[in-house]
This record gives C-alpha cells, structure tokens and sequence, in this order.
DNA sequence: ATACCAACCAAACACTTGTGCTGTCAAGTA
DNA sequence: TACTTGACAGCACAAGTGTTTGGTTGGTAT
C-alpha cells in the first residue's frame, strides 16, 4: 500500500515516528528505538525501510553515526526562532517594567520565529504579555504579546510605547515630533490622535513585534 | 578561570561547541566529537566537565544513550518553531487560495513559534499575508501574516475567515450563528456587526493566529 | 608536612547501535 | 516452470560511544 509521495505505510510509520521521538527526546531515535516500539521484527527491515526513505529524500542519515538520523527540514531547527524574555504585563496606566530590574534568566520566554526578526536584532527585546483593551487602537488585542526594543528615543513614524507622565499611563502609538509638540497617533486610523508636549512624554521603547494566539 | 555563571572556561568551551555542533550537524555530539575537535586529552575530562553542566542545569543527559545530550532550550517541541506554508496575499473581496490547490511544497514557509500553538494543531495551518486595512476591525493590520487553519464549519465566538457571497468580499470576523442567521462581530468593539443570512456565508477557515513585525 | 579536593589524564571495559550477511516468501513475469 | 524483485526475518559482528577505574597534578587548608 502505497500513499500520495509513494511512502509505503510502513515508511510513513517510520518518518511519523522519527519527528515525533524527536519532538519528545530532543534526540534522534536509533535504529533499535524504531524497531521496538514500531513492533519491527528486525533491525535490518527498519535499515532497509530507512534507505528507502533516504533515496525518496525524506530523510537525512549520516552513515555510521550513532542516532544520525535527521529530517531535512528540522535540522538546525533551533535557527529559526530566538528566545526573548516574558517580562510581565502590559496595561494602561502602568510604565513598563524595567528589564534591568527583572531576572532575565527566571523569566518565562517566548519564541520569536525570525521571519519577525533576526537573532541580531532580537538582542535587546523582551515580551510582554497585554492585558486589557486600552491598546486596541494600536491594533492590539488583550492576550496579545507584545515585542519590545528598549529606547528611550524614537523616530518619526516609529511605534513606540509611550509614557504620559501626566496620566501616569503606557500606550502604544506611532511617534511624531511635529515643532515642538508630539503627535501620538495610533495604528487603527479611525482613532484621533493625541498632541502633547514633548516633556510629558517618555519613550519606554519601540515596538517591534506583536504575536497573537487564537487557538 | 570561572565566568559569572559559574563555568570554567572549559565548561563553557563544551557548551558553546555542543551547540554549534547541533546547529551544524542537525544531531547531537558524541564525547569523542567534543573530545577531539576541543582537542582534550581524555574521554573521561569531558565526561567529568559534562557531568558539572548536567548538575549546573546547563545540558540535559540520557544516560547510556548515545548522542543523548541535549541543551534545555533546543530540547523538545515546546522551544522549537513549525513551518506553515505561507499560501498568498489575503484582501478583502478576494476568497482565500485553496490550499489543496496549491503547491504546498513550493511554497515560502513560516516560521510558528510553537507556544503560539502545538505542532499537532498546526498540521493543517497556512499563513496568509494581508494587504490593506480591510481587516482592521479584526485587529490586522497591513502587513500581518494570518494564520488560518482550513474548516468549512465554525463554533460560536470563532474568529474565522467568511466569504459573503453577495459581496463576494472575505473578511474576518467573530462568527456567532443565532436563531437563523449569522452576526459577523467584528474583534474591535467600537465597529459594528454584521448581520446576514446564513446561506450568505461561507466559512473558509479559522483564525489561529496573528503575526506582526514593525522592525 | 599531611590531608584533601577539584580538575585532569590514560587506558580498559562494557553497553549501544549501525551494518552485513543469509534466508524466506509472495507477487509478478518471461 | 524458472527467474527476478520487493519486503521481511534472524542473527552475528564490528564499529561507535558512554562509563569506570586508577592515577597524576596543583593548590589550599589543617
């Protein structure tokens, strides 16, 4: 029995059962691994089998190597998203937690595929978690994750977290200095922006990324 | 010589190449690997130093497993990123590409971040990049990459991609089917709903997620 | 001095694991 | 029938690899 990628059923019992024993170990299985819980009667059919899939170009073996085996596409798996720290909770009226003052390395992590951004560029940027409907004019839901580059500076056009020193309250918003006043205008552009002066203004960073999980 | 960590700098030696040899190579080194490309004298320092970083947290061991070391933060699902193919260009007014129809495997992929959701969930996930403001009620903005898992059918409170036949317009909404017909709530609570007939809509997959990148 | 200990060394040992036969068996196929 | 081929079985071997044992070295406290 054969299926769409000409994989016999026993093949794709193997490749299934390669990615999810690595999923659960964090190591490759050996060939034994595959036998027994496969219930193979012998080594040499899952060499066998596993040649095959070799040749179809499912998998990658290094010969010899104990546990060589890879999928092609999970090598180097750990290249494509980067770690950065959950610091805390994002809501109005609250500045922004410092990460200075944060055990980094306590903190619980969120991975950051880097299609969003490059390792290099992840270096200073920490997670928070939003909690809330006050950023829903930056487009921004409660339970989003939110990324964060620390600066106390930005840019015109920049989305930046923003501290109202006279509310006393965080929002997300893009940033313009427009002759000596701010302009804070918000991603969702049927909202009204906010004119401040610069001085009531603190940048507590850039946004640089916001993930949102609906399952 | 000890870092802040509290590794001699042999120790951290290991732990640098342990990485980068799983980065490069797709599975984990054995002793001798570390051995002779660190260029140690014996099998039994480095299994003496890998012991101090099993004990410091630093690695993980399976003992008597060949190849069975692995680095915390790489092991198992739940730090890893899943691919999704990335199917094409979401805009209101256009249905979404069907999956079965294009070459899945050709196409660009995405990086998931797996606390996002479980490589299970993911199995029949596609991501879509959205152009335009259409969907800013939904909270997406120009830009964001949708990920949208394939189901022709929604529970109430579902955030889902509808195709209203009479405008022949996709959108995202919250689907909420109530005595006869549909209300299609939008995720931002200053727009309005929608109201139609149930036979005006076709659900062409569920929202599953969100991914914006301001860098 | 002596004792102690972390870190290192060398070699042997024993388990783990990939491979290489040699067959079997059913399904084509000339 | 005789021959081939794909897929499976069983088993033994050798190479790959983790572990252990006994010893050395240098520093530090007693």
């Amino acid at each position: 029995m054969r299926s769409a990628d000409g994989l016999s059923t026993r093949q794709e019992k193997i490749l299934n059962y390669i990615q999810e024993f690595f999923a659960k170990h964090g190591y490759w299985p050996a060939i034994r691994d595959i036998q027994t819980d496969l219930k193979i009667s012998s080594t040499s059919v899952v060499a066998y089998n596993l040649k095959a899939l070799q040749d179809k170009g499912k998998i990658n073996r290094q010969g010899k190597v104990s546990r060589g085996i890879t999928l092609p596409n999970t090598l180097g798996v750990h290249n494509v998203a980067h770690q950065v720290p959950l610091l805390g909770i994002i809501t109005a009226g609250q500045p922004l937690p410092d990460p200075e003052e944060v055990d980094v390395e306590a903190a619980d992590k969120v991975d950051v595929p880097l299609d969003l951004a490059s390792a290099e560029k992840l270096k200073d940027v920490y997670a928070l978690k939003v909690r809330g409907l006050s950023m829903i004019d930056a487009l921004i839901d409660d339970g989003d994750i939110v990324l964060l580059r620390r600066q106390d500076s930005a840019n015109n056009g920049d989305m930046v977290a923003a501290l109202l020193l006279d509310e006393n309250a965080v929002t997300l918003k893009k940033f313009y200095q427009e002759n000596g006043r701010v302009r804070l205008q918000p991603a969702n552009s049927t909202m009204q922006p906010i004119f401040t002066m610069a001085e009531n203004v603190r940048i507590q960073g850039r946004v640089v990324g916001v993930l949102r999980s609906l399952f």
